[in-house]
RNA sequence: GCCUUUGUAGCUCAGGGGUAGAGCACUUCCUUGGUAAGGAAGAGGUCCCGGGUUCAAUUCCCGGCAAAGGCUCCA
């Protein structure tokens, strides 16, 4: 008996019974059979050395493919807790699956706690284990046995693993002197493993419940040469100097007080100043999309949020209610801006002809982030959102949503962001007691973002449980300088709140009309936003929301009233520059500026003081000669212009 | 909130039971220099806060506060 084996080329090729991928692939070369890490078999990862089902499809997974990567972390994960149970007899286990970057293992080390300084020993027995060139052998097990093997061993969380799985689909793997329950698949044996780093440590709980018991996360990750570890370590060195903390204290934009509070932003005149920028940008492009700005403030009646459903849902995990001294009243910080928007709406009849109605405000919003959330500018407990609130018929919901798409993607286009990712965000699938509101507004909202999204092209995944409580959204992702996903813009369709508040309009039937809302806020907040837009350019921002646009240098002192002469002209265009009047040489000061990120230096020594020119220098990319302050204040324009798209 | 780590000059960090250290930044002086660091001198600290141990604590212990990584990846 034969078999035979479609490769990803299309070719298809015999062999005997019962030959495995690893077969294959020797059959191929022996360089790629040393790579291979694990299958991809009829599309189901196994293992390189499990015998083929009979004729299929194959596709050899190396270090090259995704899920190659992930059986290797996957082993490695093995083999750390193998080494684990090596240096820490009697810990149990809980899960030890491979991340984006690597793999972690849960851990119940029981009385025994383990800091950073114990990774040196588990990467010594790490590699130790790794040496001895294990292979991962295979085997199913009936579920009396399993559990039978894991009581012994006395592990709790592998029998509680157990309990979810069916008797006949239970396997586990063995490597050396470790047994795990194990689905699989694995590297055929340990010696693609060449380098391993312990990367960090966490406490994490139980299956992420916070009621149960706290396990103690490893982290780390392993490749198949030293080298690529090394490169790995310098790229998150790299990230970490784009951190905005660090360059948010280095450009003088913001900072925090423990006095003031944490989670509270400070902003420093030039970050406030490019806070300013973005608002006014906002602003703009708002007003000529329609909008039309409203104020309210930054407290409310807790009758309100009662009103809204915020109370009931947030209202145990909010910053409690303040009250009056003398008549006990109770108010909110304002978590939201909606429900103030809403009873604008409410304050007068409306008429069907005065919708869209388009409300917009930077509202300052207040919300208790548990302390361990907090993280920069990114999660905070105060911050401004560029929020808007769209009161529209329902038949205008999908154009009013797609405007705002628009919108979005000006943003993005403004501020040099090509990779995000669109997320539409429904409900969870089986759990909607998370939600207010029927279901048939839901099914409405939805299908209109679904609908909108669509129409303007977008590529969207779907995520369900993500959506607001109060009805579905699409999110704008972006990731930051470590990779971690931040959402930014958000466009929420909201069938409840107008019901809650009554909200009506006349139509043209004169009869009474409950309107749609649209919450959307294109930047999210303000505070996250910026800390986004710090790593995504590293400091470097747009010309034309940058604090310091040109600084002029004059040679030697001598020098220096042409040098503010130049200054004032460009202020006139209304170009942001300084001058360094320092006593220092030329060399320094271009040094400085261009460590500072000053998109221009202007020169100005002899020959310009004479002739009323400037030599202009762009920081990273050298000299580029000698012009009038006019010109140089045409090629900022244009720039700024292109980068703007018109507005 | 919980787990691990950290908190020393404006910044980055070293140190350590008994006069507190470096580099950069800052101030003054010298220098007037043409596209990425000129020279010299000086000033600058409640060693996060509170308690304990000790003859003596910035250092060791306990408790707070703040910051960092994580608590979402499901054998």
């Amino acid at each position: 008996m034969s078999i035979h084996v479609t490769l990803p080329d299309g070719s298809v090729r015999t062999y005997d019974q019962g030959a495995s991928a690893m077969d294959v692939a020797k059959s191929i070369s022996e360089g790629l059979a040393r790579n291979v890490l694990s299958a991809k078999v009829n599309g189901e990862v196994r293992d390189a050395n499990r015998p083929l089902p009979g004729d299929c499809t194959l596709q050899l997974l190396t270090w090259n493919d995704p899920e190659g990567k992930a059986t290797l972390w996957h082993s490695s994960a093995h083999v750390m807790a193998e080494a684990l149970e090596a240096l820490y007899p009697g810990i149990k286990f809980g899960i030890g699956p491979p991340i984006e970057n690597g793999f972690y293992y849960d851990v119940d080390f029981g009385e025994r706690s383990i800091g950073d300084g114990d990774f040196a020993a588990i990467e010594a027995k790490f590699k130790e284990q790794v040496s001895k060139k294990l292979t991962f052998d295979r085997k199913e097990v009936s579920k009396a046995d399993a559990i039978t093997y894991f009581t012994e061993k006395g592990d709790e969380y592998k029998l509680e693993l157990i309990e979810g799985l069916l008797d006949g689909q239970i396997t586990f793997y063995t490597q050396g002197n470790f047994t795990d329950l194990c689905r699989g698949p694995h590297i055929p044996d340990t010696s693609g493993i060449k380098a391993m780093k312990v990367l960090s440590l966490a406490g994490a709980y139980w299956r992420g419940d916070e009621k149960r018991k706290q396990l103690t996360r490893l982290y780390a990750i392993t490749f198949p040469k030293q080298k690529e570890l090394e490169e790995y370590l310098a790229l998150l060195e790299e990230a970490k100097k784009r951190d905005h903390r660090k360059l948010g204290k280095e450009l003088d934009l913001f900072t925090f007080s423990e006095r003031v509070g944490a989670g509270l932003p400070l902003w420093l005149p030039k970050g406030a100043a490019l806070r300013e920028r973005l608002i006014n940008f906002m602003k703009t492009a708002q007003e000529k999309a329609g909008y039309v700005q409203v104020a309210t403030p930054h407290i409310g009646s807790k009758a309100l949020y009662e009103t809204s459903g915020h109370w009931e849902k947030y209202g145990k995990d909010s910053f409690q209610p303040i009250s009056t001294p003398q008549e006990g009243e109770q108010f909110m910080l304002k978590p939201m801006n909606c429900p103030h928007h809403c009873e604008i709406f409410a304050s007068r009849p409306r008429s069907y002809k005065d919708l869209p109605l388009r409300l917009a405000e930077f509202g300052t919003v207040y919300r208790y982030e548990q302390s361990g959330e907090l993280h920069g500018l990114a999660r905070v407990r105060g911050f401004t959102q560029d929020d808007a609130h769209l009161f529209c018929r329902p038949d205008q919901v999908k154009e009013e949503f797609m405007k705002v798409i628009d919108l979005v993607l000006l943003v993005l286009r403004a501020l040099n962001f090509e990779t995000f990712e669109v997320q539409v965000s429904l409900r969870d699938k089986e759990d909607r007691s998370k939600y207010i509101g029927t279901e048939e507004n839901w099914e409405k909202a939805e299908q209109a973002i679904i609908e909108a999204a669509a129409a303007s092209g977008l590529k969207t995944t779907v995520e369900y449980g993500e959506a607001a409580f109060y009805g579905p959204k699409l999110d704008f992702m972006i990731k930051d300088a470590l990779g971690r996903r931040w959402q930014l813009g958000t466009i929420q369709v909201d069938y409840n709140l107008p019901e809650r508040f009554e909200l009506e309009y006349v139509g043209s039937d004169n009869g009474r009309h409950r309107p749609v809302m649209i919450h959307r806020a294109p930047f999210g907040s303000l505070e996250r936003f910026i800390a986004v837009i710090i790593e995504h350019t590293a400091g470097r921002f747009p010309l034309w929301l940058t604090p310091e646009q040109a600084i002029v240098l004059p040679i030697s002192d001598k020098y220096i009233d042409a040098a503010r002469q130049v200054a004032g002209d460009l202020k006139d265009s209304d170009i942001r520059a300084s001058v360094d009047e320092r006593n220092e040489k030329i060399g320094r000061k271009i040094r400085d500026a261009e460590l500072a990120k000053t998109p221009f230096m202007l020169v100005v020594g002899e020959k310009e003081a004479a002739e009323g020119s400037v030599s202009v220098r762009e920081q990273g990319q050298g000299d580029l000669g000698t012009m009038s302050p006019k010109a140089f204040a045409d090629l900022v324009g244009d720039r700024i212009a292109k980068q703007l798209g018109g507005l």
